[in-house]
DNA sequence: CCTCTATGGCGAA
DNA sequence: TCGCCCTAGAGGC
């Protein structure tokens, strides 16, 4: 489930039901009483996204500092009535609630608290991220055209960019014929260019519809219906809004070669190859993607 | 019951 | 490169 795009959207919906007000904050697990106790009784600030690390900030006391990792999940549920609270189902390591909805927070990777000065430190370890408004993508530039490296290794390294994962990789990878392992250093920098200015058409989609979305027919109906990928915070909407999807309704699960080992390519009908790089599976087309 | 998988990332070796 | 952490759901026996 999370890639940027999630994260992005995740802190849109979390500063909307809840900045402003003064969560409940608690640890049904057990596993973060200590933190739940700082945080508890502080306004919210603002929750916000960078990379695929989400941030709370309580007034007055300390961030929130979450990484869903591959199967965290936080899930807001908006309150029928104030007191029709549902009981946490799970390991819930932390809740937040306020008059109007309740969050919980499952499985993930990290989950601490944190001082300006971490926040700080996350942020200057991260390259730049495609979901942020004005980002330059220059320091990733940078990094690719000197490394060694293969492209689908740099691609998955956070500090390289922010917010790419396995789904957004393969994919783009694909949508421009880059052969995976090719190194950083051979890419062209009209290539990057591509790979970079796809990101930001195909990323802000995603946080709009709370899916990954690659498939150029699928990008046409998504852009047809005016979905506006251009501005990414502030999202605006209600937070049922961001749960249904703004456009309605769930887009077909379906990608050029994600998942898609051994089943023909949607081009030119070779075999879709998969294997283990930088620790996660990736997926491309050997005859389309080559030499680029 | 068990094993496997998942859109991550870390640290040990 | 490997093992391990986090959790839930699917599938096999």
């Amino acid at each position: 489930m999370p890639e940027g795009h999630h994260l992005h959207r995740l802190a849109a919906a979390l500063d909307e039901a809840f900045a402003g007000t003064t969560p409940e904050v608690s640890s049904p697990q057990g596993r973060f009483t200590g933190g739940a106790a700082l945080l508890d009784g502080h306004p919210v600030v603002e929750a916000f996204a960078a990379g695929k690390h989400l941030f709370v900030e309580f007034a007055g006391a300390a961030y929130l500092h979450v990484h869903l990792g591959l199967i965290g999940q936080f899930d807001i549920t908006p309150l029928v009535a104030p007191d029709t609270v549902p009981p946490a189902v799970g390991a819930v390591r932390v809740r937040l609630r306020n008059e109007g909805y309740v969050a919980d927070l499952r499985g993930a990777t990290l989950c601490e608290t944190a001082t300006a000065g971490d926040v700080e430190q996350v942020l200057g370890r991260l390259g730049p991220d495609p979901l942020r408004p004005g980002v330059d993508p220059a320091p990733a530039w940078a990094r690719i055209a000197k490394s060694p490296r293969t492209i689908a290794d740099l691609l998955m390294d956070q500090s390289v960019l922010a917010g790419v994962g396995n789904v957004y990789r393969s994919e783009t990878l694909f949508r421009h014929r880059v052969d995976p392992f090719r190194p950083g250093r051979e890419i062209r920098r009209a290539t990057f260019d591509a790979i970079w200015r796809d990101l930001l058409l195909l990323m802000p989609i995603g946080v709009r519809l709370g899916q990954i979305v690659t498939m150029a027919d699928q990008v046409e109906d998504v852009l047809g219906e005016g979905v506006d990928t251009s501005l990414v915070p502030p999202l605006g909407g209600t937070v049922s809004a961001w749960r249904r999807g703004v456009v309605g309704g769930a887009v077909e699960r379906r990608y050029y070669v994600y998942k898609r080992q051994g089943e023909p390519c949607l081009v030119c009908g070779s075999r879709i190859r998969t294997a283990v790089v930088a620790g996660r599976n990736l997926f491309w087309c050997g005859r389309c993607q080559r030499r680029r």
